[in-house]
DNA sequence: GATAATTAGGTGTATGGACATATATTTACA
DNA sequence: TGTAAATATATGTCCATACACCTAATTATC
């Protein structure tokens, strides 16, 4: 469906601003087909994306801080995120010897199960919608770096 | 920064899943940037939407389902969102003569003045951080809308 | 070594998304 | 016409983001 489908309005500035509705809409219909896909799993989006850091590591554990830097939603709350994870006992948690500040945390065996199983799921249904070929994938993401390269901070 | 950096990992599946992830990025510092940049109106990005709306069809007053149908995020709680545009004296509320059901929605004076210096700063930082050119924007909807079409429903 | 500054993480509050359910009103139809 | 079905909206709950603020632990500085 065309973006001004969607929206019901063709009122766009220009292909620039029409660009950025399109690219916000995209990454809401993204989302929404992976939370469908991963409700099988009984996780969201946020607490794969926390499995999935996790999964990187392990079996190391990782700080609470290097979860955070690398999720992309910056302003995420992730010993929120954590909670329910540790609370479906998917991960845990433990406090540092080195720095008792620190709260390290890693997947459990059942974590490592639902990871798997969600990485699956991820890639099944991004092989489902997402159909344009290698090369367009390719264009696209050196436009989408390109746009925000550009910007000063 | 490529989006490898930013989410510290280029463990990437495929150039299709790259974008995916590259795509949900930019949405969100597209948001994040839009959000900053309406703070001075006092308002989120999502009111922000909702006004728009309602300008639209100004001074025609719009029913709930309207409002609804034309807002990008289809499960977002149109309802709560209009209560904070009414509590903010931006939205007024009136119950429709013809379908006692019906709650019809339109903008105040002072909704008018937010939405149109709103309009401004989202077009100022569109300019501002948006520095692809018109022929590449045109591209980048192309993609995107090929993205999402392919898929079934 | 004592105190200030910094750092790591947790918690409270407002807002919104997702979704189930409730309520009021209108429409359909037996 | 009277009752069931459908419709429009509101509300409650869980999860997440955004952001301010709090506490405990560590590091810096005197």
């Amino acid at each position: 469906m065309k973006i001004e489908d969607v929206i019901k309005s063709n009122r766009f500035a220009d292909e620039q601003h029409k660009a950025t509705v399109n690219l916000m809409y995209t990454a809401y219909w993204l989302k929404s087909n992976f939370s469908a896909a991963l409700k099988s799993q009984g996780i969201t989006i946020e607490q794969h994306n926390v499995l999935r850091i996790l999964r990187g590591s392990h079996p190391m554990e990782l700080c609470v801080r290097d979860i955070a830097s690398r999720i992309l939603e910056q302003n995420s709350n992730v010993p929120r995120i954590i909670d329910r994870l540790v609370i479906k006992k998917l991960a845990k948690r433990t406090t540092s010897k080195e720095d008792k500040r620190e709260t390290l945390v890693s997947l459990t065996e059942e974590g490592i199960v639902v990871i798997e199983q969600a990485r699956k799921l991820i890639d099944e249904i991004t092989k489902d919608i997402v159909k344009i070929d290698e090369a367009d994938a390719k264009v696209l993401n050196e436009l989408l770096e390109k746009m925000r390269e550009t910007s000063n901070p």
